[in-house]
DNA sequence: TATGAATGAGCGTTCATTCAT
DNA sequence: CATGAATGAACGCTCATTCAT
């Protein structure tokens, strides 16, 4: 029954290099990140390091794969657009943000090294497929909150799309930066207020209904 | 003071050194970027680099910063906050808007460079100095705004700020990507609408308005 | 007087290690083989490799030690100096290397790595001390063929042991390189003839038996 | 006119790279000798070696095939075919004997390298595609030697080319591994002798002509 | 000033060997 | 005895920077 097994894998090892791995990929990016400080920091030879993985770039892919897929679970998850009612779907959709920012906040080493492009060319695509993939949903929501009266008829669904993913990424760069955690609650509703009222006061709001050549005849 | 200032050298040299290293590291990336490709897209030597740049990314930095000086004057130059009514505001702020963006279709090799991470540690500070400086003139003239009237007195500034830089700064990457110049002012027309007049059609607006609490009218 | 044999492990451990070593080093030269395909080709593991030897190149010296000595006995066994006249002298001589050459061909892998150079520094020697031996040996048969009127009196023993000894080597090169057994029987018959006869017809060779300086009859 | 040149690369670099590289490589084969040592025993840089030659391999090659291409210049040149009397044709094959040995004994260290197998699987085929051409030379001046009569009529070409190269190939190994210079004119006077009359008795050879099966009928 | 040859630190990866089980 | 995870020395090659001319 018990095979002779040999000296048996330190369980620790690639959980210990991941997170040294990460350490390092964060500080120092991709292509600066050298084997043997990832290796030092968890404790383990170099020789361990390609025990558990093929080469660098694959323990970086797998460290970024691993985050964004369940950053992907966690924003694909039970759509907002099953609810009822204005009142529900904004408050669905507060709920969902503050627990994908949750999910940033508690990976904003990685996440960091992501917003901040990978430092490294290679691995754009990652993100780029990811944030293609979070903007094909937003679309989504946005046509459906269009088809449901709760967004305004006459909204550029590309472009909104674009602004706000721009905007939820600034706010993304900005949290993972923090040292303390933000109020994610309060900061989201505060987005959504604005996002969805707009910066304008209601004159000003009318005014853009106006052609551009009429607009300068006060 | 200096007497001897006799046949400076090829005035051209540095020039010419310029702006080979701004193809070279939009081609490759800063850490990817061989200076024996520089000097020789130049027509000059390695040796002629080290004259004009104590290393690489003193290159690197000096296009970055002589670029990031050119959009920073370009956004700061003559307010929209000297003009009265809130249409005058607007068209300007837009006129102002395709200056910038136009200046970012030109230089769009440097531009994706700097907001794809520069392909390289240790340069995000540049942008992140200008990003805060763009910051602070929005918020600047948010708060202008809100007294005029022009946008909602209960606006988020802070936020707002940061929400609109980041919806900027996506549309930024999406234009430096094209290969072919955007229509810039119907791209900006369309996002001041977006941005004034927020997502959320009149009902869902008023809904905000409500504390959280009371939404739900279950 | 080791009290203790109980089970001395799998005795076919390292039998098994010696032939997949064999074959490995053969398809990939001593510096090329790894440990790991070894032991991976005998079913064992590394570990049970160097139990059984102390370094890569031990396993390599033992089968190539195995394999000269099997040659070497093959070589040395029952002279053909025990017998009588030469038809039977040539005959058995004939027979020897047919022989020879037929466990050459068995051992071909191992053999053309050897003749081959190995692939590999250092062990050279082996081959080296082989080809001496072999060389002592036929000298020996020169001195002796020559006393028995077979061999012209005038050879040049230690020139003639030279070349034949290189005739044969690069026959058996050119043997271990076929994918097909040759017919060992006709080729060496063939090859004494041309070794006893000699290249030139009976007109040329008498004329080396005049000086240098008088051959040019002019 | 004097164009700027820099620092003038130095004229014996790639001199002293080669005659160092030829010394390692003689000492530790191709797979074994280390750019390191090459480049400090040429007092040179590693980065100089890299200046001259794309890899190890290449200053290899460059060894290896400048020399071949010298020695067969030396082989190819003006054959002993167009001579008149075999006395003439002996004499003449015997100067060219002389003289190629001269060179390998001039070049005896690469030489030994090749003749030992490069100790190196992947330029083999170098010495290969020699020895392909060596013979075939042979077995042209055979093939005319016997329509002139100087060889034996019933000559097996194919066998006694290869039994010929390899003889010489032998006394080549012999020849590189000498500390002092053999005498060459008497050696292959001797070789000469020893080919054209092969090793037997007048009344050996005779008796080859018997089939096989009426020798041992004494 | 200008050139480009020369330098050498630096790093990813392999694999023989060791050793805990 | 066996196992196979762990180790770390070793080395080819690149390229930023220096320096002789």
């Amino acid at each position: 029954m018990s095979q002779k097994v040999g000296r048996p894998a330190d369980p620790h090892a690639k959980i210990d290099l991941l997170r040294a791995a990460e350490l390092v990929f964060v500080e120092q990016g991709l292509d600066l990140a050298k084997v043997e400080d990832i290796a030092a920091r968890a404790g383990r030879s170099k020789g361990a390091f390609y025990l558990h993985f093929e080469h660098k770039e694959d323990a970086f892919r797998q460290i970024v794969e691993t985050m964004l897929a369940r950053l992907a679970d966690c924003i694909d998850a039970e759509s907002a657009m099953s609810k009822q009612g204005a009142a529900a779907v904004f408050e669905h959709w507060l709920a969902k943000d503050v627990e994908i920012f949750e999910f940033v906040w508690q990976n904003r080493g990685v996440m960091r090294l992501l917003l901040e492009g990978g430092k490294s060319a290679s691995f754009a695509y990652m993100m780029d497929e990811f944030a293609e993939r979070s903007r094909a949903n937003m679309i989504r929501f946005l046509q459906w909150g269009i088809e449901e009266k709760m967004f305004r008829v006459d909204l550029d669904v590309e472009l909104t799309s674009l602004l706000v993913s721009g905007a939820y990424d600034r706010v993304a760069r900005q949290v993972v930066r923090q040292d303390t955690k933000p109020d994610l609650a309060k900061l989201f509703a505060n987005v959504q207020k604005v996002l969805i009222a707009g910066m304008g006061s209601p004159s000003s709001a009318r005014l853009l209904d106006a052609p551009v050549s009429k607009r300068g005849s006060r």
